[in-house]
DNA sequence: GAAAAAAATTGCGCGATAAGCAATATTGCG
DNA sequence: CGCAATATTGCTTATCGCGCAATTTTTTTC
């Protein structure tokens, strides 16, 4: 709790600059192509020397996937904030939808075109990846606090976290491929579901 | 069924350097560290050229995780060769067991040290997902020939393949902390248990 | 078995990146 | 207001990934 309270003018300008780099990043990508955006030009966009760039990030495809990064990162804290007599598993399908599962009436094509950037091109997949794999990290620690369980010596904190971040992914590729559009919710909830009757084999 | 009768004196070789460099790249790097090792490095080790590294592979994080790669990818292939009549959560834990479960007599410490070097390495951490993530797409096909579904249609087959890919690296990535040293096959079969079983919360 | 064809290796060079360092500008605090 | 802490910037360097063309090696064909 050591950068809580406030802020602070300072923070708040950081933050505003890391967003707005992030954000450059991301739609010069989905605009031009990956490969024709230069951190230079992401610089540009967001009004600061190229330079400063790397003081916020250490590669394009960090700042391309900063957003998703941190909005994983928060699943850990909503997760938290879960009344902790809830059982686990209704904690964990409702911090899901309530962070994934579908913006009310706003699809925001802008994001959808990000994520389907991030899962195609190979450079982000990883990046990607290694965001949620953080995430789990973080959720497994509050799993273990709620299921008195020891994070670092039993297998089913980190499972259940890694799990859970399995359906997230693999809800998300589908809805983006799903021809006929699907509400993200229905998927993350079958997904959820499937995974706590034990993945049982159809028929 | 165009390149499989004889591979061909001429893709031996191939394979040949391929692994050749791959080794000498996850070798240098568990020796030296990471960041201490060029690509010239590589290269000389393996007795070819600079640039002939970029023929093969397109980053050094690639190189080093080939071998995982390569792994991982063959667990789709195995898992055809299962039989079809036995039920499909057996054929998954036999064929994890197999590919990844302690191979007999031999820990083999530069393996090992390269995974936890994998693990470790922020660069190393996203290629060393995206190829179970590829292996997933493959695993994903099988399973759903074995259940009848479909594998771009319903969340059954990547589900599973996904979740399976995630017992393995929590088994393995608690294998790799385990102070009083575990036989990672335990770890497995308990990590797969636990999945069939819907995971439910201790106690 | 030699010449032609196909394919792989190599050298050169370019555009781009990530990071160290030191100077400068900005912000926060007393 | 002025000092101290911190952020931004320019400059420079080591490294990288790859396009291109030349060369060497392997395979095919006659």
């Amino acid at each position: 709790m050591t950068t809580s309270p406030v802020p602070g003018h300072r923070e708040r300008k950081k933050q505003r600059t890391r967003e707005a780099l992030s954000w450059a990043a991301l739609r010069l990508a989905v605009e031009r192509g990956l490969g024709n955006v230069l951190v230079e030009d992401i610089a540009a966009a967001a009004d600061v020397s190229p330079r400063t760039f790397n003081n916020y990030f250490s590669s394009k495809a960090e700042a391309i996937v900063w957003r998703h990064s941190d909005r994983v990162r928060r699943v850990a804290e909503e997760l938290r904030a879960r009344p902790p007599d809830e059982p686990l598993w209704d904690s964990l399908t409702a911090v899901v939808l309530a962070t994934f599962g579908g913006e009310g009436a706003a699809p925001d094509a802008e994001w959808t075109a990000g994520v389907r950037l991030m899962l195609g091109e190979a450079e982000l997949q990883g990046e990607f990846l290694r965001a949620g794999a953080a995430a789990e990290r973080e959720c497994a620690a509050v799993i273990a606090e709620r299921t008195g369980t020891d994070a670092d010596r039993d297998l089913y904190p980190p499972l259940v976290a890694a799990a859970v971040g399995t359906a997230i992914r693999v809800a998300t590729e589908r809805w983006l491929r799903a021809d006929p559009p699907v509400a993200v919710s229905a998927l993350l909830r079958e997904a959820m579901g499937l995974l706590a009757a034990g993945l049982p084999t159809p028929r």
